[in-house]
RNA sequence: GGCGCCGUACCCAAGCGGUAAGGGAGAGGUCUGCAAAACCUUUAUGCACCGGUUCGAAUCCGGUCGGCGCCUCCA
């Protein structure tokens, strides 16, 4: 049937065609290296690797870039806020580098361990200032800019199609009902391209350009840096739907006032991850850092199932509750997987040639779910339905739940290989394992109970399978 | 003030005009010394509420109530 995507702009379903037929380009949002990425930060990266991964199970070579935006900023609204690099170093006594060098790793570290694949290209809006020097030289020629307090801004009023992503009246929009007016622009809306004047003193991250010695503003750099990649007409853009309004449009704005043409094809958005009946925003200090989950005992894939239980264009309601149920689901479709493995012997097939058709329609479902606008809860449910369904044999159910898994990205195979770790004789674990069954095999399953309890008292839990005894660390 | 989205069982959540997917939690059963696992059964004549359109509505239209987001920090 094809894949279809929501594109924001023109809010419809739409049938996806990438420019190139063999290669489609991606280009997303990064991170803001000033703090940790919090969970709903983490949402929207996962909805864009299951967004690549369906792309490949579909046959398409992907380019994804992602950008980490190191330099520029604010943390406040209106074009009048201090750098929040420059912030941060200031409160912790670091150098800006520092701090980015410091967030950027310990991004890299959480999106390892939610398994999500490594974009072609990272790339760090302090490696591209040139490119955005350029950028900002051709808008000034076409006449998009001026300069004003120092700063150069972009003049919407020069771009008529301004607006047109988020659907802004800008007749209708009141400008400054929360901000301060920034009283160096003609338009509210302008926005600044480079900035060589803040009210902020001490800006260490400057660099030299033709309007003076300073640093670039925020939107910039992805028009700059997609573009670099990516070239002038690229497929898709993805964000969090925060970045409709402002972000995006004024990416557009400056991207397409640039080169004249149509900039992307297809804008994805994420929506929030809500908490306690309100977005997580680190602004407003209600958020949860992957660190924190991992803490409570939670895997990180434990959240990346929780994610996949929502539709990305939906809210999806956090707590603690929710989470329990996604860790016992992905616990439990792992014990699924790993009983089918053991018992069809660990043979498994090899590619979907040889599998039956019932497995074949299956593989049809699924793939049908993830084509309409990538219904991973759907795909989900495909998967537990097919891990019940009697016509699918042991050997096909290990064989669909990796294939499957490719989109997912639980680990399965990593998960259903673990071996039970064999105890050795001098453990004292062991020797209470082979006292129970001892105790068992004479009947005295009061002993049997008793060493049981020491067990768990020892954080060890037995169970007696069809198999023989187990025990796993509780 | 303007714009957009949402309200489905105890919880999360699909569904987008054809008679309520899936998961978690709970309950009952088979099996097992007991647990556990596995398997089976079970939990919304109902989708905020009120009208309307239709042979047929959770799905479309209008209204009401409640919630969320955006309107230059935000994924």
């Amino acid at each position: 049937m094809g894949l279809k995507l929501f594109n924001t702009m023109g809010r419809e379903l739409q049938e996806f065609s990438p420019i190139n037929k063999n290669e489609v380009t991606i280009y997303a949002c990064g991170p803001t290296v000033y703090n940790f990425a919090h969970i709903g930060n983490l949402r929207t990266y996962i909805f864009e690797d299951i967004l690549r991964r369906v792309l490949t199970f579909l046959g398409y070579k992907v380019k994804h870039v992602i950008n980490i935006t190191d330099v520029g900023h604010l943390t406040d609204d209106g074009d009048c806020g201090e750098d929040k690099m420059e912030k941060s170093a200031r409160e912790t006594g670091k150098t800006a580098w520092e701090i980015a060098e410091y967030y950027t790793n310990a991004f890299f570290k959480d999106i390892e361990n939610l398994n999500i694949i490594k974009p072609e290209i990272v790339s760090k809006a302090t490696d591209n200032i040139q490119e955005m020097i350029d950028l900002i030289k051709k808008l000034e020629e076409k006449g998009f800019t001026y300069i004003s307090g120092g700063n150069v801004y972009f003049s919407i009023d020069k771009f008529p199609d301004y607006g047109k992503l988020a659907l802004l009246d800008r007749q209708k929009l009141h400008a400054g009902a929360r901000i301060e007016i920034d009283s160096n622009k003609k338009n509210p809306y302008d926005f600044v391209l480079w900035f060589t004047k803040s009210k902020f003193g001490n800006q260490t991250m400057t660099w030299d350009s033709p309007w003076g010695r300073g640093y670039p503003g925020w939107h910039i750099e992805c028009s700059a840096m997609s573009m670099k990649f990516l070239g002038e007409n690229f497929d898709i853009h993805c964000g969090g739907i925060d970045h409709i309004n402002v972000h995006h449009t004024n990416e557009i704005a400056q991207s397409e006032a640039a080169t004249g043409k149509k900039w992307v094809n297809y804008w994805l958005h994420g929506e929030f991850l809500v908490l306690n009946k309100s977005k997580m925003a680190k602004s407003a200090g209600n958020f949860l850092t992957l660190t924190d989950l991992i803490q409570k005992g939670y895997d990180p894939l434990d959240y990346r199932y929780f994610c996949l239980t929502g539709h990305y264009r939906s809210q999806l309601q956090f707590s603690w509750e929710s989470l329990d149920s996604a860790r016992n689901a992905r616990l439990n479709i792992i014990e699924k997987v790993k009983l089918c493995y053991e018992e069809a012997g660990k043979n498994i097939p090899e590619n979907n040639l040889t599998i039956s058709d019932n497995a074949k329609q299956i593989i049809s479902n699924f793939k049908d779910a993830l084509e309409d606008d990538l219904n991973c809860p759907k795909a989900l449910a495909v998967l537990w339905t097919m891990l019940k369904d009697a016509k699918i044999s042991q050997a096909e159910k290990v064989f669909l739940s990796l294939e499957f898994d490719k989109i997912f990205g639980l680990s399965l195979l990593k998960e259903i290989n673990k071996e039970s770790v064999k105890y050795s004789i001098d453990d004292e674990v062991s020797i209470l394992i082979k006292e129970r069954e001892e105790a068992r095999k004479n009947r005295d399953f009061k002993l049997a109970d008793v060493k049981r309890d020491k067990l768990k008292a020892l954080g060890i839990e037995v169970k007696d399978t069809p198999n023989g005894t187990t025990w796993k660390h509780i």
